[in-house]
DNA sequence: GAGCACTGC
């Protein structure tokens, strides 16, 4: 599925009639996909592997699972169909079991994480990449699947590209063992698919049409030097020549930028004459609360033309009817990772081809539409093909820790269909040696500490931090701070509001650190059940708690399989901090006599982040979760810590890199 | 005295 439209957008709609049977029978037929049904069947059936590429709304998600159902081609085993975000796995789940006219759960289901809705009648399996690959840790062979379609693999998420090779693996040693043999689907949407056929033995790629209206593109005729400006006079552009009701969609890189635009867009259209048609601007982010998030999904009123600006959540994470204009500025703010400083740096970039070609989609969904590109011809051509798999961007030591739980030692030989840099992979292992998950040795053996640290879907520094709790009497403390740090922002300060959120949230504040801080917020928050009161009076973001809490019961299940013991510090939260040490020792800063702080791994100056608990305070020794690089190198989530413990945390480690006490 | 794109187990 290209993407996904909330569920909730319905409420605004107008209709709840669900459809008849017949109704989605007539659907099903009329779907794109449907008259290539016995060729494609053909196909799939001759080979192990293949590719099949289906252009925006061909019916390929929903359909092909169940054709390979109806076909019985699964020998009664399962179908697994993946898919990179959760609410795609669930929306379409629901609607394949509603068109098999069946509750979800039954032949249909759907498994993402805290949400597994499979019983034993399910055959078709719509799940998270994230989830297979869990799985595979338990089963590397993937026994229960006769089938596995990895769809949206164009998105190239790390979880699917490790896929690629574990059901490469799987479906070579089924082969060799002769147990029933394992079918791969690959499913994209882009035309540029080599890659994935060469990679799967030369696998067939079958092609299918799909549902997509013509896009005009518009290019500018000199490479813009604001692309802010720019937007701005090309929506007010659109707005006078284009008849009202045809809705338009802007692409720009974040909350800040959306929000200064909305304003910028509401108060230039105050000084337009009164006989032009109105406009309604709203923003469109992630971290958006999600009422303000729903009402792009409203039609505006009458003779009015509604303006979204958003970032790259509206590439595929959410689909808004109606848009009838993109204005592509051809700019996103992407993470990228240094694996020699292990700095973290969100940047403003350039799209890809990709990307571009995927935000001009927006505006062909429904008719024909067109897409404003403020850049030249000459600089499209430029761009870099494909956006860089997120697996040659990131911190590999999770997925090298899972790949070792899954038998595969030697990472740097591992089928990658993209093989990341011997850097960062050897900055991975070096990583786990140091937490103790792997043996001081060459061959690249789990120790049983590092087999129990990959049973938890965390970092692996914070999986060191819960197994070590037991040795420190604290794991009911320590499974909070790990599922507090879990999720985004559990305290928001809007503008606004700033001090007023800040003065409520001072008796939250520990002078031991953020993470101290987490754990009475969250003991305040169970003293009150959960209240949602209370967490709007104290300007704590509920959704982010309830997702904390799910997460640690999930981590508390994970300890009980393990038989671990739990127990509980009280007042004496010291320990808590001595544990913290002995999964974060390498993020270690120390105070210099200038007031300043440097990093103990690599002395470069950092500072404490301005939102910290303890931004004003000097401690001698703090770790720190994370590093990123901003206006300057700031630590986020501190905690104060006794040198000795972090030395004592890793004796050898510190050998040569001296702590000044 | 700072601001943070998007996913996922």
């Amino acid at each position: 599925m290209e993407s996904v439209t909330p569920a909730k957008r319905q409420k605004f709609s107008g209709s709840n009639n669900s459809p008849t049977w017949q109704e989605i029978q007539a659907q099903r037929q009329n779907l794109p996909i449907f008259p290539a049904r016995k060729r494609l069947l053909h196909e799939l059936r001759q080979n192990d592997s293949s590719i099949v590429i289906g252009e925006t709304a061909s019916g390929k998600t929903t359909q092909i699972p169940q054709y390979i159902y109806e076909t019985g081609m699964h020998r009664n085993l399962m179908i697994a169909c993946t898919q990179p975000r959760r609410v795609a796995a669930i929306t379409v789940a629901q609607r394949v079991s509603q068109e098999k006219g069946q509750d979800v759960g039954a032949l249909v289901g759907y498994c993402v994480r805290f949400d597994d809705t499979t019983s034993e009648k399910t055959k078709i399996k719509y799940m998270t990449d994230g989830m297979l690959l869990r799985e595979s840790i338990l089963d590397p062979l993937l026994k229960r699947y006769a089938v596995v379609l990895l769809d949206e693999a164009h998105e190239r998420t790390i979880h699917t590209d490790v896929l690629f090779g574990v059901v490469k693996s799987a479906q070579h040693q089924r082969r060799q063992r002769g147990i029933t043999p394992l079918k791969i689907i690959v499913m994209s949407a882009t035309m540029d698919v080599d890659q994935f056929s060469r990679y799967f033995n030369d696998a067939p790629v079958l092609y299918l049409e799909g549902r997509q209206f013509p896009v005009k593109m518009m290019y500018t005729c000199e490479t813009q030097s604001d692309y802010q400006f720019s937007a701005l006079s090309t929506i007010f552009q659109i707005h006078q020549e284009a008849p009202p009701r045809q809705d338009i969609l802007v692409f720009l890189t974040g909350q800040e930028e959306i929000e200064s635009m909305v304003t910028a867009i509401r108060d230039v259209s105050k000084e337009l004459s009164d006989d032009s048609s109105k406009i309604l601007a709203l923003p469109m982010y992630a971290s958006l609360p999600q009422h303000l998030q729903l009402r792009v999904f409203q039609n505006a009123p009458k003779g009015t033309r509604k303006v979204i600006v958003a970032t790259n959540i509206a590439e595929t994470s959410v689909t808004i009817r109606n848009i009838k204009f993109v204005v592509d500025t051809g700019k996103v703010k992407a993470k990228t990772f240094n694996p020699r400083s292990g700095l973290d740096m969100l940047k403003v970039q350039k799209t890809s081809k990709a990307q571009a070609w995927q935000r001009s989609g927006r505006a062909g969904r429904e008719s024909a539409g067109t897409c404003y590109r403020l850049y030249t011809e000459e600089d499209y051509e430029a761009l870099p093909t494909n956006t860089r798999p997120e697996i040659l961007r990131c911190n590999l030591c999770s997925v090298t820790l899972q790949l070792l739980a899954l038998g595969i030692k030697n990472i740097a030989q591992f089928d990658f269909m993209d093989k990341p840099s011997t850097e960062s992979i050897q900055n991975a292992i070096v990583q786990l040696k140091l937490l103790g998950a792997i043996e001081n040795t060459d061959d690249n053996k789990l120790t049983p500490l590092g087999r129990k640290m990959a049973a938890f879907p965390l970092d692996p520094s914070l999986a060191k931090v819960i197994l070590k709790a037991v040795d420190f009497d604290c794991l009911e403390e320590i499974l909070t701070i790990v599922s507090m740090l879990s999720v985004e922002s559990i305290m928001h300060s809007p503008a606004s509001k700033r001090e007023e959120a800040s003065a409520v949230q001072a008796k939250f504040i520990s002078h031991e650190g953020d993470h101290l801080t987490y754990l009475n917020v969250y003991r305040s928050y169970k003293g009150v059940s959960g209240s949602k009161n209370w967490c709007h009076e104290n300007f704590i973001n509920a959704r982010n708690m309830k997702t904390a809490c799910d997460i640690r019961g999930q981590l508390r299940d994970i300890c009980m399989k393990q038989d671990m013991q739990f127990k509980s510090c009280g007042r004496e939260t010291a320990v808590i901090r001595e544990c913290l040490a002995h999964g974060f020792f390498m993020n270690a800063a120390e105070l210099q006599k200038d007031g300043k702080y440097i990093s103990v791994a690599s002395r470069q100056p950092v500072a404490i982040h301005p939102s910290s608990a303890i931004f004003r305070c000097k401690p001698s020794y703090v770790i720190y979760n994370e590093l990123v690089k901003t206006s300057a190198c700031y630590m986020r989530n501190v905690c104060v810590v006794d040198p000795d413990w972090i030395f004592e945390a890793a004796p050898n480690y510190f050998k040569t890199r001296p702590l000044h006490t």
